[in-house]
DNA sequence: TCAATTCTTGACCGGACAGTCAGCTTTTCC
DNA sequence: GGAAAAGCTGACTGTCCGGTCAAGAATTGA
């Protein structure tokens, strides 16, 4: 739907390899997402990008290649929000806009979190390497950060690697578990309303958890 | 392996169709675990159960007959230790006692989580009426008695069912991805002691989060 | 002991699925 | 305009897997 654009319709050398590209690894995406690496086909995920079977292994030759290819753009988005997260920010708009932002990806983007969330439960097996290398740095470098700020005295004493999780999971909840959700809270759909609720809410836990004040969201002019 | 206790030695009728049923029901978990619905094959649930495959069929009918028949066994186990949650109970002890619970639940069933968690993020299909009607009576009723709590100043406000599922996500997140967390922790394996530490700091999130005040855990004599 | 019942199992079947390929069309670039 | 490159696809194949079955072995209960 994009391509209602001026510039999509320039024909450029690549181009028609980009499109089917994305529209390809957007149905892959949603059809891991419902149905798990082992249960996606790819005669399904060619329906959904509407596309000829043998198309898609024109592009990707194998459907492990295609699987990869949906995590890897699936690793960049993941990492990107904990960003907010420095020494010298104040910790409480830190968290709040990292957990606003985790929250917001899992309503946005609920396949992606599937896809990775199905990865994780069954052994991580082809993104072993970026956890114990790229993830594990960054939790190393952002447990410092909020180290530092227990040290300082800016937030409650805790194990700031439990503390990360504990919002991971948190989050990532609402998108991976939404069936749960949705069944126990009586909503055939979460709404942009039930997520701006939840998400007041989702924050008042964790910052009380970090020992940080609730401040009741009042139109401030500052 | 529990085959060595006296009883079950004594011939009976049935001995056979329960010793064998849990024979499966236990590797069927396992590999559901594993590999989820789709990813699972008869054919290894017959080999770690050590029986052929044929004789599977005989005692659950379907693969699908045999993954409900787990499920069951699950949904079972993961209601009780919500029990502690009671209208006159003091909410940190009562909190202590779910949390650790849950945590302990996921130390030493891990598979039994993961295949619960599998099920949620393939859209519930089997237990859908689970969770629209007993899961959600369970959550209403507990969230009553945690309301009553808040009404009461014994805890902090807050959404009592967003409380819930936070607990839910945080301690079903060690079971569900272990694999993350132990790349993330440098650690191979999750020992009894990295529980200890992660449920210490868990409940200090927590009873936080609730605003409960920190008790540091001192052996006392009362 | 012996018939009825329960349990066991190798061999087999049909359908579903990932992946291939040869021949075709479209696009690119000079 | 035309050759080369890129893109397209229907038809096919081999494998894997859930499920069946018939014939036999073990257990039960009298």
């Amino acid at each position: 739907m994009p391509s209602s654009s001026i510039a999509t319709d320039t024909p450029l050398p690549g181009r028609i390899r980009r499109e089917n590209g994305e529209r390809i690894l957007k149905a892959a995406e949603l059809v891991f997402a419902e149905a798990g690496f082992a249960g996606a086909t790819m005669a399904d995920i060619a329906d959904r990008a509407g596309l000829p079977k043998a198309n898609l292994h024109y592009y990707f030759g194998t459907k492990e290649e295609l699987y990869r290819a949906v995590l890897d753009n699936i690793l960049r988005l993941w990492l990107s929000p904990i960003d907010a997260i420095t020494p010298d920010a104040d910790p409480a708009k830190a968290l709040t806009a990292y957990v606003t932002a985790k929250l917001e990806a899992s309503r946005t983007r609920p396949h992606a979190s599937k896809v990775f969330a199905n990865e994780m439960l069954h052994g991580a097996t082809q993104i072993e390497r970026f956890l114990a290398e790229d993830l594990r740095r960054l939790v190393d470098d952002k447990a410092a950060v909020i180290d530092g700020w227990v040290a300082a005295g800016r937030v409650a004493p805790l194990d700031a690697r439990q503390f990360l999780f504990m919002i991971w999971a948190v989050t990532q909840h609402y998108a991976d578990f939404d069936v749960q959700v949705r069944k126990v809270m009586g909503r055939r759909t979460l709404t942009r309303q039930d997520f701006a609720h939840i998400t007041a809410e989702v924050l008042r836990l964790i910052l009380r958890a970090a020992g940080l004040p609730d401040t009741p969201p009042h139109p401030s002019n500052a």
